[in-house]
DNA sequence: GAGCTATATCGACGGTTGTCAATGTATGGG
DNA sequence: CCCATACATTGACAACCGTCGATATAGCTC
Protein backbone atom coordinates (compact mmCIF):
# COMPACT_ATOMS: atom_id res chain seq x y z
CA UNK A 1 0.00 0.00 0.00
CA UNK A 2 1.13 3.33 -1.35
CA UNK A 3 2.11 6.06 1.63
CA UNK A 4 -0.21 7.93 -0.20
CA UNK A 5 -3.21 5.90 -0.05
CA UNK A 6 -2.34 5.21 3.43
CA UNK A 7 -2.69 8.66 4.42
CA UNK A 8 -6.45 9.42 2.22
CA UNK A 9 -7.45 5.99 4.00
CA UNK A 10 -6.32 6.81 7.71
CA UNK A 11 -8.26 10.08 7.42
CA UNK A 12 -11.67 8.34 6.82
CA UNK A 13 -10.68 5.62 9.61
CA UNK A 14 -9.74 8.39 11.77
CA UNK A 15 -13.35 9.54 11.31
CA UNK A 16 -14.81 6.94 12.33
CA UNK A 17 -12.49 5.46 15.37
CA UNK A 18 -14.22 7.53 18.12
CA UNK A 19 -17.07 6.08 20.26
CA UNK A 20 -19.71 8.47 20.02
CA UNK A 21 -18.69 9.39 15.80
CA UNK A 22 -19.31 5.07 15.69
CA UNK A 23 -22.58 5.79 17.25
CA UNK A 24 -23.88 8.76 15.21
CA UNK A 25 -23.11 6.53 12.17
CA UNK A 26 -25.19 3.51 13.85
CA UNK A 27 -28.10 6.02 15.31
CA UNK A 28 -28.27 7.25 11.29
CA UNK A 29 -28.05 4.10 9.85
CA UNK A 30 -30.73 2.85 11.83
CA UNK A 31 -32.80 5.58 12.22
CA UNK A 32 -36.48 5.55 10.46
CA UNK A 33 -35.41 7.42 7.28
CA UNK A 34 -31.82 6.79 7.08
CA UNK A 35 -31.26 10.32 8.16
CA UNK A 36 -31.45 12.28 11.20
CA UNK A 37 -31.45 15.98 12.50
CA UNK A 38 -28.61 17.17 15.35
CA UNK A 39 -31.47 17.46 17.72
CA UNK A 40 -32.20 13.99 17.48
CA UNK A 41 -28.67 13.07 18.19
CA UNK A 42 -28.31 15.26 21.02
CA UNK A 43 -30.00 13.69 23.68
CA UNK A 44 -28.97 9.65 22.95
CA UNK A 45 -24.95 10.50 22.94
CA UNK A 46 -25.25 12.63 26.26
CA UNK A 47 -23.34 15.43 24.48
CA UNK A 48 -24.00 19.06 24.03
CA UNK A 49 -24.86 20.15 20.45
CA UNK A 50 -21.59 22.07 19.71
CA UNK A 51 -19.95 18.86 19.92
CA UNK A 52 -22.42 16.44 18.84
CA UNK A 53 -22.06 19.52 15.38
CA UNK A 54 -18.59 19.00 15.34
CA UNK A 55 -18.29 15.13 14.99
CA UNK A 56 -21.01 15.55 12.17
CA UNK A 57 -18.62 17.56 10.74
CA UNK A 58 -15.62 15.67 10.70
CA UNK A 59 -17.64 12.65 9.04
CA UNK A 60 -18.85 14.91 6.68
CA UNK A 61 -15.43 16.26 6.25
CA UNK A 62 -14.60 12.44 5.75
CA UNK A 63 -16.53 11.99 3.15
CA UNK A 64 -18.72 9.29 5.35
CA UNK A 65 -22.01 11.59 5.76
CA UNK A 66 -24.21 13.76 3.84
CA UNK A 67 -25.27 16.69 4.61
CA UNK A 68 -28.54 18.61 3.59
CA UNK A 69 -30.35 21.59 4.81
CA UNK A 70 -33.96 21.51 4.85
CA UNK A 71 -35.26 24.70 6.52
CA UNK A 72 -34.27 25.00 10.11
CA UNK A 73 -33.21 21.72 10.18
CA UNK A 74 -29.89 19.51 9.01
CA UNK A 75 -30.31 16.09 7.73
CA UNK A 76 -27.19 14.03 7.68
CA UNK A 77 -27.37 10.22 6.20
CA UNK A 78 -24.68 7.96 4.97
CA UNK A 79 -22.57 8.51 1.92
CA UNK A 80 -23.59 5.31 -0.05
CA UNK A 81 -21.04 2.99 -0.25
CA UNK A 82 -18.63 4.82 2.49
CA UNK A 83 -18.69 2.50 4.50
CA UNK A 84 -18.19 -0.27 1.93
CA UNK A 85 -14.64 0.88 0.80
CA UNK A 86 -13.60 0.91 4.07
CA UNK A 87 -14.36 -3.06 4.90
CA UNK A 88 -13.20 -3.80 2.22
CA UNK A 89 -9.82 -2.72 2.73
CA UNK A 90 -9.79 -5.13 5.75
CA UNK A 91 -11.09 -7.72 3.82
CA UNK A 92 -8.91 -7.46 0.73
CA UNK A 93 -7.43 -10.35 -0.76
CA UNK A 94 -3.69 -10.65 0.63
CA UNK B 1 -25.02 0.90 19.33
CA UNK B 2 -23.88 0.83 23.18
CA UNK B 3 -21.84 3.07 24.53
CA UNK B 4 -19.79 0.19 25.76
CA UNK B 5 -19.52 -1.74 22.00
CA UNK B 6 -18.64 1.60 20.67
CA UNK B 7 -15.86 2.42 23.11
CA UNK B 8 -14.42 -1.17 22.44
CA UNK B 9 -14.87 -1.09 18.63
CA UNK B 10 -13.05 2.59 18.68
CA UNK B 11 -9.96 1.07 20.29
CA UNK B 12 -9.69 -1.22 17.28
CA UNK B 13 -10.65 1.50 14.49
CA UNK B 14 -7.81 3.84 16.22
CA UNK B 15 -5.66 1.36 16.15
CA UNK B 16 -5.87 1.04 12.27
CA UNK B 17 -7.04 4.51 12.04
CA UNK B 18 -2.90 5.51 11.55
CA UNK B 19 -1.45 5.42 7.60
CA UNK B 20 1.82 4.05 9.42
CA UNK B 21 -0.05 0.94 10.92
CA UNK B 22 -2.38 0.73 7.97
CA UNK B 23 0.99 -0.05 5.93
CA UNK B 24 2.39 -2.49 8.74
CA UNK B 25 -0.93 -4.05 8.07
CA UNK B 26 -0.71 -4.35 4.31
CA UNK B 27 3.42 -5.35 4.54
CA UNK B 28 2.72 -7.81 7.01
CA UNK B 29 -0.80 -9.68 5.45
CA UNK B 30 0.92 -9.22 2.33
CA UNK B 31 4.50 -10.64 3.05
CA UNK B 32 5.75 -14.46 2.00
CA UNK B 33 4.74 -16.42 5.26
CA UNK B 34 2.02 -13.63 6.17
CA UNK B 35 4.83 -12.88 9.14
CA UNK B 36 7.20 -10.10 9.56
CA UNK B 37 9.60 -9.29 12.06
CA UNK B 38 10.45 -5.28 12.88
CA UNK B 39 13.96 -5.34 10.81
CA UNK B 40 11.71 -6.00 7.40
CA UNK B 41 9.21 -3.02 8.29
CA UNK B 42 11.90 -0.54 9.53
CA UNK B 43 12.91 0.32 6.13
CA UNK B 44 9.81 0.45 3.78
CA UNK B 45 8.34 2.79 6.18
CA UNK B 46 11.29 5.00 6.82
CA UNK B 47 10.81 5.09 9.96
CA UNK B 48 12.97 4.92 13.49
CA UNK B 49 13.00 1.43 14.89
CA UNK B 50 11.74 2.12 18.35
CA UNK B 51 8.49 3.75 16.46
CA UNK B 52 7.71 0.85 14.39
CA UNK B 53 8.16 -1.01 17.45
CA UNK B 54 5.40 1.14 19.45
CA UNK B 55 3.35 0.79 16.08
CA UNK B 56 2.91 -3.14 16.42
CA UNK B 57 2.80 -2.69 20.39
CA UNK B 58 -0.70 -0.53 19.68
CA UNK B 59 -1.67 -2.93 16.81
CA UNK B 60 -0.97 -6.01 18.76
CA UNK B 61 -3.00 -4.48 22.16
CA UNK B 62 -5.22 -3.94 20.19
CA UNK B 63 -5.92 -7.82 19.34
CA UNK B 64 -4.85 -6.93 15.28
CA UNK B 65 -1.64 -8.66 15.50
CA UNK B 66 -0.07 -11.50 17.06
CA UNK B 67 3.42 -11.16 18.58
CA UNK B 68 5.52 -14.59 18.50
CA UNK B 69 9.54 -14.26 19.44
CA UNK B 70 11.70 -16.94 18.12
CA UNK B 71 15.32 -16.55 19.14
CA UNK B 72 16.78 -12.95 18.98
CA UNK B 73 13.66 -11.83 16.46
CA UNK B 74 10.03 -11.08 16.95
CA UNK B 75 7.09 -12.30 14.24
CA UNK B 76 4.22 -10.54 13.55
CA UNK B 77 0.97 -11.69 12.06
CA UNK B 78 -2.59 -10.82 11.59
CA UNK B 79 -4.92 -12.53 14.23
CA UNK B 80 -7.27 -14.35 12.08
CA UNK B 81 -10.58 -12.78 11.78
CA UNK B 82 -9.85 -9.59 13.29
CA UNK B 83 -9.82 -7.80 10.78
CA UNK B 84 -13.07 -9.27 9.88
CA UNK B 85 -15.04 -7.92 12.75
CA UNK B 86 -14.33 -4.67 11.92
CA UNK B 87 -15.15 -5.04 8.78
CA UNK B 88 -18.15 -6.26 9.39
CA UNK B 89 -19.50 -3.62 11.54
CA UNK B 90 -19.11 -1.05 8.43
CA UNK B 91 -20.90 -3.46 6.74
CA UNK B 92 -24.17 -3.71 8.53
CA UNK B 93 -23.73 -0.66 11.25
CA UNK B 94 -26.73 -1.64 13.37
C1' DG C 1 -39.35 44.43 12.24
C1' DA C 2 -38.82 41.30 17.05
C1' DG C 3 -38.38 36.91 18.94
C1' DC C 4 -37.56 32.01 18.92
C1' DT C 5 -35.24 27.84 17.35
C1' DA C 6 -31.83 24.80 15.05
C1' DT C 7 -27.32 24.66 13.83
C1' DA C 8 -22.57 26.31 13.12
C1' DT C 9 -18.39 28.45 14.71
C1' DC C 10 -15.01 30.21 17.94
C1' DG C 11 -11.77 30.07 22.00
C1' DA C 12 -10.00 27.70 25.54
C1' DC C 13 -8.83 23.78 28.31
C1' DG C 14 -6.84 19.14 29.55
C1' DG C 15 -5.77 14.83 27.53
C1' DT C 16 -3.92 12.04 23.90
C1' DT C 17 -0.81 10.85 19.96
C1' DG C 18 3.34 10.19 16.88
C1' DT C 19 8.06 10.72 16.71
C1' DC C 20 12.79 10.62 18.09
C1' DA C 21 17.17 9.98 21.01
C1' DA C 22 18.81 7.49 24.70
C1' DT C 23 18.79 3.53 27.25
C1' DG C 24 17.48 -1.17 28.76
C1' DT C 25 16.81 -6.23 27.88
C1' DA C 26 17.42 -10.48 25.81
C1' DT C 27 19.62 -13.77 22.54
C1' DG C 28 23.33 -15.88 20.03
C1' DG C 29 28.45 -16.24 18.44
C1' DG C 30 33.20 -16.18 19.33
C1' DC D 1 33.06 -13.65 29.52
C1' DC D 2 32.67 -10.09 25.82
C1' DC D 3 30.33 -8.17 22.22
C1' DA D 4 27.16 -7.51 18.42
C1' DT D 5 22.35 -7.90 17.08
C1' DA D 6 17.16 -7.44 17.47
C1' DC D 7 13.84 -5.55 19.92
C1' DA D 8 11.50 -3.10 23.90
C1' DT D 9 11.10 0.75 27.00
C1' DT D 10 11.62 5.41 28.72
C1' DG D 11 11.34 10.38 28.60
C1' DA D 12 10.64 14.34 26.18
C1' DC D 13 8.41 17.25 22.86
C1' DA D 14 5.12 19.46 19.59
C1' DA D 15 0.93 18.53 17.42
C1' DC D 16 -3.51 17.06 17.49
C1' DC D 17 -8.20 15.78 19.59
C1' DG D 18 -12.64 15.88 22.33
C1' DT D 19 -15.30 18.65 25.12
C1' DC D 20 -17.45 22.69 26.83
C1' DG D 21 -19.29 27.62 27.16
C1' DA D 22 -20.08 31.61 24.63
C1' DT D 23 -21.38 33.49 20.48
C1' DA D 24 -22.69 33.85 15.63
C1' DT D 25 -25.70 32.65 11.69
C1' DA D 26 -29.81 31.33 9.37
C1' DG D 27 -34.75 30.35 8.95
C1' DC D 28 -39.47 30.28 10.79
C1' DT D 29 -43.53 32.70 13.02
C1' DC D 30 -45.92 36.41 14.56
Amino acid sequence: MSAERAEALSKQFKAIADPNRLRLVSLISSSAENEACVCDLTEPLDLGQPTVSHHLKILVDAGILHREKRGVWAYFSIVPGALDVLAGVLTEPK
